[in-house]
RNA sequence: GGUCCCAUCGUCUAGGGGUUAGGACACCGCCCUUUCACGGCGGCGGCAGGGGUUCGAAUCCCCUUGGGACUACCA
């Protein structure tokens, strides 16, 4: 088998869209497995939709996910340019070709007259298509129109009868009836070559082995082979990834349903990691019941045939469930360090955060690790401890649902008296006095603690109390109880 | 409208002639427990419908239905 080139070609019109990464994803996996190239090439021919910061979004998200690439922008390469607008007299020369060969032909028809056209065509209720108005302009007629320097494009002569057969690695063999098929144009008036033209000569030259593309473009295929034959080209492996289908099930996945940039992935808290995991198994399914893979173990795992043709709901409920695996896994030093900037943009910790606020969110890691599952809820999980001073707590709160106030009061000053006299903060030391604090005032453990933590923390849900006592430290707990018993007395 | 693709729990899916139709997420319950999580155990829940083929269809074929894509000098 020849070498495995594959190569992503997105089109800067916007941020990297998550249906893109598993693209992606895909694309370097089978690169990975078998040892080959993965190539990222710009497909920026379209000028009126070009975004400017497109392409660094596009490399930085790539880069996020950990799916380097080996030729391309940046990385270089020997196929080169990796950006279509730089190869603009390549296409420009092999369309040209093509109308030499009487195989493409100039049209200058008008937008407008298209317009019209198409506008008949849906009140007849017609095929739609180009009506081939200028596929027999005589040599004569063709001068005049470019003596007059009138715009044209160039179209592809698709045969007039017969079938094309194309195939598809996942779904096999399809035939197209070129009776469908209209003369699409390869090379638009502003000598930028269309999708068509440009993915097709690019692959080419660019030695692409597998095509690994969206769902969408399996309706150009015909046109594609056209393309490849009208060259004398050998096709490359086309493999089809089914579509993603927005979670309400009404049409494919689009802006409108929440996140669908990698980018605003990135920005909600979710790992890189779980991110990648997650768009792994939607479309591909390894043999085993395995769920959890990391880039490197999917790269061993991938193999095209496991991809899945039908379409994919796009549901993030998975999501989440992966990203709290993969912030397991992480080590307290570097969930820290990921936590980090979410902290800062909160404003709980200083940019740059000096070292010893560092080491004091890392000792803070093991009580919240568990406990959050998306990054962004760290300055919630965290911020009573990196705040010197919290908000008093509802009294309602701090009393809770089966306790009065005075034995709240109660408690909490007994829980003072203990606690000032304790030299050893200690977690364990900890714990023993206050279980006997509460034997002693012949209270379930669960009375006495809650209380605690609601005055230290302002929050009923926490980490351990004694763990979480011991990381405050003996001053903020002090000062929380005696605010909390003020509270109260006010109250 | 035309062309094309797709069809197993709510979601992602395994399963490709003989399975009690398997797993994961979500949901519910129980256990662990100072709260919340984590974890463990259990439960709920599915082959779109109709015809064939076959001794036997979730599995193969056809039709219907449903969903989706495309229908630009966008990709």
């Amino acid at each position: 088998m020849d070498a495995v080139r594959v190569r992503f070609a997105p089109s800067p019109t916007g941020y990297l869209h998550i249906g893109g990464a598993r693209t992606a994803l895909y694309d370097w996996l089978l690169a990975r497995k078998t040892g080959g190239q993965f190539i990222l090439r710009i497909e920026d021919t379209d000028r009126n939709r070009f975004v400017p910061d497109a392409v660094d979004d596009i490399k930085a998200s790539l880069r996020w996910m950990g799916l380097t690439w080996d030729e391309g922008p940046e990385a270089g390469g020997t196929a080169g340019p990796y950006f279509q607008s730089e190869r603009l007299d390549l296409y420009q020369k092999y369309a040209e070709e093509l109308v030499q060969a009487g195989k493409a032909y100039y049209c200058f028809c008008s937008p407008e007259r298209l317009a019209e056209m198409r506008k008949k065509q849906e009140e007849a209720k017609a095929a739609s298509g180009y009506d081939r108005h200028c596929r027999e302009l005589s040599p004569e007629e063709i001068e005049e129109h470019r003596a007059a320097g009138e715009p044209y494009v160039i179209r592809f002569k698709v045969p007039r009868t017969g079938k094309t057969k194309v195939r598809d690695e996942l779904r096999g063999e399809m035939v197209f009836d070129h009776g469908t098929l209209d003369d699409f144009v390869i090379l638009k008036s502003d000598g930028y070559p269309t999708y068509h033209l440009a993915s097709v000569v690019d692959d080419h030259l660019m030695g692409i082995s597998h095509v690994i593309r969206g769902e969408e473009w399996i309706i150009s295929l015909p046109r594609h082979f056209l393309l490849y034959e009208a060259f004398g080209w050998q096709p490359p492996t086309f493999v089809h990834l089914p579509i993603f289908l927005s979670p309400d099930g009404k049409g494919k996945l689009s802006k409108r349903h929440g996140a669908t940039g990698v980018r605003e992935f990135k920005e909600k808290g979710y790992l890189p990691e779980a991110l990648v995991n997650f768009l792994l198994l939607l479309g591909w399914h390894p043999s085993t019941d395995e769920e959890v893979f990391t880039l490197e173990e999917a790269a061993e795992a991938f193999s095209v045939e496991r991809i899945s043709t039908s379409p994919v709901s796009f549901s993030l409920d998975k999501l989440d469930w992966y990203n709290g695996i993969y912030l397991r896994r992480l080590s307290h030093e570097e969930l820290a360090q990921r936590c980090l900037p979410f902290l800062q943009k909160d404003g709980l910790l200083p940019d740059p955060c000096p070292p010893e606020r560092f080491a004091y969110l890392v000792r803070l890691m093991p009580l919240i690790q568990e406990r959050i599952k998306l990054l962004s809820e760290i300055s919630q999980a965290v911020g009573y401890f990196l705040q010197e001073e919290i908000e008093p707590p509802e009294p309602a709160l701090i009393i809770g649902k089966k306790g009065t106030p005075e034995e709240t009061v109660t408690i909490l000053q007994e829980t003072v008296a203990v606690i000032e006299a304790l030299t050893d903060f200690g977690e364990e030391n900890l714990e023993q006095t206050l279980r006997a604090l509460a034997d002693r005032l012949a209270l379930k453990p669960g009375r006495v603690f809650m209380p605690i933590r609601v005055a230290v923390t302002g929050q009923a849900a926490t980490p351990g109390l004694f763990e979480l006592l011991a990381a405050l430290g003996k001053q903020k707990v002090l000062n929380r109880l005696q605010q909390a018993i003020t509270v109260l007395r006010k109250g």
